[in-house]
DNA sequence: TATGAATGAGTGTTCATTCAT
DNA sequence: CATGAATGAACACTCATTCAT
């Protein structure tokens, strides 16, 4: 079919469903979408479009099932945060944990900030607002100036952009990452000494 | 039909090219480029999809004419950054200029953010990266650390996460603008600190 | 293609709406509305799918269509019916007419008769139950037995049943036509004299 | 699933054939034959689809075997018919049982009725009107006036009628079924004396 | 007896685009 | 300046059916 098939007839049976996430994901973070069809997916697999649709029930469905499984870390970091004081020590693990969870996780995040007119409308836009919202709520001390709430939401913009956007920085990406690390942890502390005095 | 008509038989004589640039900016922002069709765009306007041909030659056009319309302050923002000695006060400014012309160009902005995958593989997508690598070139040194370099970039994208997604947090949109401001030139200040000495 | 088409492309400038609702009208009573798709009618037709959708919106509107355009003449009647006087005469003129429309639109008749289980679930359905519930309104004595309304639902299920069922009794169509309709009379008339006393 | 499904897994051993004839007359009768797929049919049985496919090839077969299965006392009704003479009370009597058989079978009259164009297509299209017109030879005097082998059909008729379209009526459904039965009886005397002089 | 996995052919529908008028 | 009419290519999705296990 002049298309790259992933694996031989072997390897496929039974795991179908996991090649298809793969495949789709590829495909998803690629190109979007809305730009990505089935057909497409189905080729990459070398199977029909039918068999996609024994294993999920729409081209949405698919979307979600990534999404769930790659977002729990970030859930599981959420509720683990929720249970922590809120001392800077905290605040700064957070950061660690959730650089962390975002590199384990990166082509499904790039897709979510590239797609995010998309996201919007789909099933997962509120699930990924509600984890944004939770994220923001343990790094965030409520009665912080507007400056230093605005600093904790840019820490994670910037830990977001690291991934993605900042590849042309020059330098090796681990020393890239290490950089954008440092300064995301840099504007938490700012905010947090901010709201409790030097 | 039951949709929003814009102006009268009468207003529209003449201006039918701005009109569709407005309700397709409108459309585009809020449901995303792929997602609005061009009958859509046609409909709220009360005239055919053939019209939108005679003044588009494509869909595609349509939002490279909205992005020349549009960044033009950015550009000219770019090339007067250039003409600057590189001081911290220059930076600063920057900032406030860069600020203000996000802020004109809003819906525009948006739209470029939340569908960077279809952007991309648009004919806008490399002007909108030369633009974003023209801003950066201006406001970074090109001997800073890497840490300094990040906070940079993450002035710029903290203006942008400023417009759309800080919406939620509290205080009046001014109030707010102000804050995000704030940060973003305090993220400059330091690296221009970092790189020239306290 | 293969496949007969009507008319040549001559005559097809715009008449295209009517000449869809002609095919599809033959098709739908011959085959049934699940069973013809919109392939099938454009292919007759000549044209391509999406010409169909540019005079119709879905395929249950071209159904709409046809069952609005045949079915005037029933509702004329039933208007024409409540502002008569409930006599014999009057009711043995409305089955009189109601021949007639049935005559008029027989294939939408034959089509609504043979496809009952799939305009139930149309937007038709509800139209098609309400006319039926009309003329029976009009022809039943609110206050005549149980089995006298039957009788006058039965001659209205026997001018239907003539239409079709009954083309192989034999004898030449136009004395089958009368014989269903004298049977028909004889039913609101027997009903009528069950009512009001001999 | 949020499907009802019918009997625990222990009934279920052995009859699975009976519960798919049961729940596809159900689905059949109800939105009909076409709209209802073998998914929808497994789905309320618990099975999968596959297993429909262990006890019948195809589709239509199940719909060939609900058919004979629940037409065989008409069959026997049309056998005992022929054997008797063609005397008025004959004729009341095949009415009489041909109304219990009517009500018997309920629901797959209902579906033959409401899904003619698609039965027309199908294997037991034939063996339908084959069983029709058994009907029609027993009841009918060959050598009646036209009109008065109206009235013969026009009974059969209403006795179908009297099964779905006439629940409407009012009354008690036991009244109503007695009502119909009434004129149906009605309607082959009135034959009967006509063609034998009164 | 049944299932898990898959297929091929189809469905209705939408889209950007074209062009004679 | 704009429309009416149409197209070709695609899309997400569904269906009856098959078959190795």
């Amino acid at each position: 079919m002049g298309v790259t098939m992933h694996g031989t007839k072997q390897q496929r049976r039974g795991n179908t469903r996991r090649r298809i996430l793969d495949v789709a994901l590829e495909l998803f973070a690629e190109q979007g979408y809305e730009k990505t069809s089935l057909r497409e997916i189905a080729e990459h697999l070398g199977v029909t479009k039918a068999a996609l649709y024994y294993h999920f029930r729409t081209k949405e469905e698919i979307l979600v099932s990534l999404f769930e499984g790659l977002t729990q870390p970030v859930e599981e970091l959420i509720e683990w945060g929720r249970r922590q004081p809120h001392t800077l020590e905290t605040k700064q693990e957070i950061v660690r944990r959730y650089d962390r969870a975002l590199a384990d996780a990166a082509p499904l995040f790039r897709f979510m900030q590239e797609n995010q007119a998309t996201v919007r409308e789909l099933r997962i836009g509120d699930a990924f607002k509600d984890r944004m919202r939770g994220l923001k709520d343990i790094i965030i001390d409520p009665d912080a100036s507007l400056a230093d709430q605005v600093r904790c939401v840019s820490a994670i913009f910037t830990l977001h952009a690291g991934m993605f956007v900042m590849q042309d920085l020059g330098g090796d990406p681990e020393e890239r990452r290490e950089a954008v690390l440092e300064v995301a942890i840099d504007l938490v502390t700012q905010a947090h000494r901010g709201a409790h005095g030097s």
